[in-house]
DNA sequence: TTTATCATTGACGTTAACGTTAACTTCAAT
DNA sequence: ATTGAAGTTAACGTTAACGTCAATGATAAA
C-alpha cells in the first residue's frame, strides 16, 4: 500500500497525474481513514498498463476505452477480441511508419552523396 | 499558381490550417493583385514535407526549425561540410528514430499479449 | 451587372493532458 | 503538542493546432 506520493515518484509522473487520471476513471485507488489515496498493487499495474499504452500513441480516452471493454465483458469475448484487432492494426500502421522512415532515410543518404561529390570536385 | 481553397483541397487540409502555418513562419505564399494568397510549386513542396514531418511526429516547431535549417544550408554554398555533416546528424537522428519504433513495436506486441493471456484464461 | 462564392484579418472558442494556486486537513517526527 | 511536509478538493491557467464566427473585400459565372 503506497501513498501517491510514493506512486508518483516510482512510475516517474506526478501526484496530479494520478489524480487526473482517477477523475477520467482511469484509475480507482482506495482511501485511507483520513480519506488519503491508498494504491495497491492491482493500481499499479493498472498504471503501468496506461502509462505503457500511452508510450505507444494511444491517448487515455482510448486506453479507457480498451480497460473498461476488458472490465465490463469479462464474460463475451467479443469486445475483447476486438480491442487486440485495434492494437494490431496499430502494430501495422507503426510498421509503415518504420518503412517510411527507412525510405526517407535513404533518400537523404542520396542527398548527401550528392554534396559530398561536390566537395571532392572542389579538392582536386 | 492555386488559390488558398485549392492547395488545401489537394492536400486535404483546410484554409485554415495553411493561413495558420503561415502565420507560424512555415509557408510564405505570394499574394494576387487583390491581396488573396497565391500558392506556387515551392510552396506546394514545403507543404508536403511540412505534412511528411506531422505524419512522422514532429511538432510543427521542430518542423520550422528543421527547414531553417535547410534553407540555410541551401543559399550558403560555402558551407557544404556543415551541410554535410548536418545531414549525417539527421540521418543518425532517423537510424535512432527506426530502431525506436521497432522497440516500440516488439513492446506493443507484448502489451497486446497481456489482453490476449486474459482472453485464454477465460477459455479454460 | 448582379449574384454566389471565395478570400481576408481579427478575435474568441476548443480539446487533451496535465500545471498551478488557494484554502484547508492529515500524518509523521520531534 | 507543535510543526512541517504531504494530502485533499475546487477551480482557473497553459500549450498546440487548429475551428469558428463576424465584418468586409475580391472574383467568377450567368
Amino acid at each position: 500500500m503506497k501513498s501517491i506520493r510514493e506512486t508518483a515518484v516510482s512510475f516517474g509522473v506526478t501526484p496530479r497525474t494520478l489524480r487526473y487520471y482517477e477523475e477520467i476513471g482511469l484509475l480507482t485507488p482506495g482511501r485511507s481513514s483520513g480519506n488519503q489515496r491508498v494504491y495497491a498493487s492491482q493500481d499499479a499495474a493498472r498504471l503501468k498498463l496506461i502509462l505503457r499504452g500511452k508510450k505507444y500513441g494511444f491517448s487515455l480516452e482510448e486506453i479507457r476505452e480498451m480497460i473498461l471493454l476488458f472490465d465490463e465483458d469479462r464474460s463475451g469475448r467479443k469486445q475483447l477480441e476486438r480491442s487486440i484487432e485495434y492494437g494490431e492494426k496499430r502494430i501495422r500502421e507503426i510498421e509503415t511508419v518504420i518503412s517510411e522512415f527507412q525510405l526517407l532515410k535513404e533518400e537523404m543518404e542520396g542527398w548527401l552523396m550528392h554534396f559530398e561529390q561536390k566537395l571532392k570536385e572542389e579538392e582536386s
